[in-house]
DNA sequence: CCCACGGTAGACAGACCTGTCTGGTAACGT
DNA sequence: ACGTTACCAGACAGGTCTGTCTACCGTGGG
């Protein structure tokens, strides 16, 4: 009865792994035998760990939730004002933007691989969406924003726009105008008082 | 010297069959056997007219483009304001993505499976995107609009982001969201003048 | 002691993929 | 009449994919 409390070595490097291939060369293009090769895992390890590559992909997505949701933690734990954490976010993501391995949202980059929205892989994308525009919803909340549920919808969507623009057109150029944007989305609410 | 004028009968269903079957299920998962099945052409057939697979991706991408491109066309043929057209086009974006065959942007989608950005997958799917960063830009200028290049960059973005949002999201809720957010993008340069 | 468990190594099946090749038909311009 | 061109039908090669299976090893708890 030992309990997965420590999670297993052969999993957890067949989990990093993936996680490198899958983002950088997608998802079909990356075959089992490469994984564990690269892990330097056995077949029947990897099989009895994730028993279809679509358990993969789908431990591969939440692992990636889980890192996303984390890293916002951390940004969020301070006491400042929440619309300076919005503003805080949207740099994080340009910047993440710029980096050197940057190619794209993981979800965004998978659901296009998986077009079926009853896949398990697109209930995985579709849950970290919730989490990312729940959480702008709080945040706008907690500023007081007036129609935050709408104004948090567009965030959404501007960071969608955001980390497709960084991928595919000049990550730096959108990096310079993302908070120019954000203040722009936000803006209809920031009360006139100067 | 039978020049192509005419474009072969063949090479037409090939690309009309695989338009469908990539942009719906993707480009990888979609095999040559399945296209030159659906679309009733022999094998040699198909690949005299598209020596390689990815031939026939980026002839699809283009064949994409010059849809959208004329699309807009007929849009932009009116005598109205600038700004009108960059509200109408943006209109036609939320209502493309309720339609039921919405899917993304066959664009954004192909990136996924093609992360490298020499590709000539990837060089055609850059050329469609300044082609449509070049159209908002010229709509600003003609609207003498204040920071033409830097507005434009984000309708781009903004655009981007609708797109995927009426695939990932609710796209009626996309859909009803876009004309103000478009407008708050807009609102820095709105003169005062009421 | 022993045996369950997590692991390695690798063969194998069966499907599917791209791309080549052979062979035959029909239209068409010269 | 002839050659070119476009087309259909389908076999074939060589590779890759997922997933199964056999066989073996080391360690630690009962």
């Amino acid at each position: 009865m030992t309990h997965d409390i420590v999670e297993s070595p052969a999993r957890r490097r067949v989990l990093t792994t993936a996680r490198a291939l899958f983002y950088a060369e997608g998802v079909r293009r990356v075959g089992i035998d490469r994984i564990i090769a690269e892990a330097g895992v056995a077949k029947a390890t990897f099989y009895h760990h994730f028993p279809t590559k679509d358990d993969l992909v789908c431990a591969y997505l939440r692992e990636q939730s889980r890192s996303e949701r984390s890293l916002v933690e951390r940004l969020e734990s301070g006491d400042a004002e929440p619309t300076t954490k919005i503003l805080a976010l949207f740099d994080v993501i340009g910047e993440v933007g710029c980096g050197p391995g940057f190619n794209g949202c993981p979800f965004i980059n998978a659901a296009a691989e998986y077009p079926d929205p009853r896949h398990p892989v697109q209930r995985a994308i579709a849950e970290h969406r919730r989490w990312f525009r729940g959480l702008l919803y709080d945040l706008l909340t907690a500023a007081g924003h007036a129609d935050a549920a709408r104004t948090a919808a567009m965030l959404s969507v501007l960071r969608d726009g955001l980390v497709v623009g960084s991928d595919l057109d000049d990550p730096a150029e959108i990096r310079d105008l993302t908070r120019a944007a954000v203040e722009r989305i936000l803006a209809p609410a920031a009360a006139p008082a100067t």
